[in-house]
DNA sequence: AATAATTTTTAGATTAACCTAAAAATTTGT
DNA sequence: ACAAATTTTTAGGTTAATCTAAAAATTATT
């Protein structure tokens, strides 16, 4: 049993919300997701649930079964070393590389994923810190903390970023915040929840709540 | 206007043809090169002379504008350049990227294609000694010969081979023949036309008709 | 040159992946 | 608890890319 480019997508996106929600996942979560109209995804939900690749009732939305999930895994694992190959060996920036990795995900050939893993040095996390499975689905977990969460004097290493749109990871390049540069919370301001940070040790900048939000770091004490 | 994967691998399948066959390139060429019905084929044409990839008189056969042109090479050149990368930095055997090269090849993006080709050092032939062209696409010509035209004496180094199915690479790996090996013709058979070649001035064997015709070489003086 | 053989095109279907509009089911609010 | 609002599904269509079978055009043969 083949499965399409256009299925696999949608393991993926229902494999993300289910991350995130935790419960069963709804049509419409789907569709916002996937930029689709309801009734192609209840199309596509009936195809996966034939081909056993979800569990679907109607109208209670879907869950993925043991094959779904293992099969979107691989495809995260794919999108996220294609990203690391992107970034570390051909130059590109962090905000550059997701629409490639979208198109590079769906080659299909098992020892390509697994030779592409050793080339890169088996890296679990790619450019945005979010982790990467390894070649029997394994997942690596860090204590991670948004900075909006710090309090004065925390000092921290930006591990991820939630938001992985281009306009804030511009804006993190352009005040000198990436992943491994370490972070100390110098003061907070309560009116607008705001946060004074210094970066690695040199500049001083402020961060408003919803950069604060989207930024993720490891606490060293 | 945005063109397809078939599309592409129609544009590339007409070039192919044409490179070899010189005229304007036949419906039933078309559809044997691409294992498909005819009349498939027919309607392709028709899609593509409406995008002005192709000129196209029916029952003439058809012929490459400048744009399909351009849009068959970038994709050889795609192909190629991820063959080079599979095997040299994947660790690949020849004979195991073409599958694979035939997906990545339509990946897009142009920053990619470039970048690669960069990061591989701008290579200007692939693993099977298939030229490159460069991001202007323009091709790298050599003068090669096929094995079964040397003479007695005649030296070369291989730079290609015209078969590039899995069986007839494994051979040659098998005897010790690739890409940059030097052969030296020792003598011809004429009742069969097999012959016999030093191989990097160690050893010698016996090669069939069919395996010197296909296995090119840089004649060494 | 007429007929036979071959090649190509047309006609008519199919499948995956989408869509819009309308109907049905579920959830929410008073 | 029932009407209103929301969500989901069904119904009916579209497009790209394929197919087979039949018709038409071209090429080859006697």
């Amino acid at each position: 049993m083949t499965i399409t480019t256009a299925e696999e997508n949608y393991l993926k996106a229902i494999f993300k919300i289910a991350e995130k929600e935790g419960k069963a996942v709804l049509t419409n979560s789907i569709a916002a997701a996937m930029n689709t109209a309801a009734a192609s995804v209840t199309d596509m939900l009936k195809r996966l649930a034939e081909k056993q690749l979800i569990k679907y009732e109607k109208y209670r939305g879907v869950e993925l079964t043991e094959e779904g999930n293992r099969t979107a895994t691989v495809l995260i694992r794919k999108h996220r070393l294609w990203e690391v190959f992107l970034v570390e060996k051909l130059g590109f920036a962090w905000d550059e590389v997701h629409d490639l990795a979208e198109q590079l995900e769906h080659v299909q050939g098992e020892p390509l994923v697994d030779r592409l893993d050793s080339f890169l040095g088996f890296p679990r996390f790619d450019p945005h810190g979010d982790p990467i499975p390894d070649a029997q689905g394994r997942w690596t977990f860090r204590q991670q903390v948004r900075v909006s969460l710090l309090q004065p004097g925390d000092k921290g290493i930006v591990t991820g970023v939630d938001d992985h749109a281009t306009p804030f990871l511009k804006y993190l390049d352009q005040i000198g915040l990436g992943l491994g540069v370490e972070v100390l919370l110098v003061n907070r301001t309560e009116y607008d929840q705001s946060v004074q940070v210094r970066i690695g040790g040199k500049s001083e900048v402020m961060l408003s709540e919803k950069v604060a939000q989207n930024l993720f770091v490891v606490v060293s004490y």
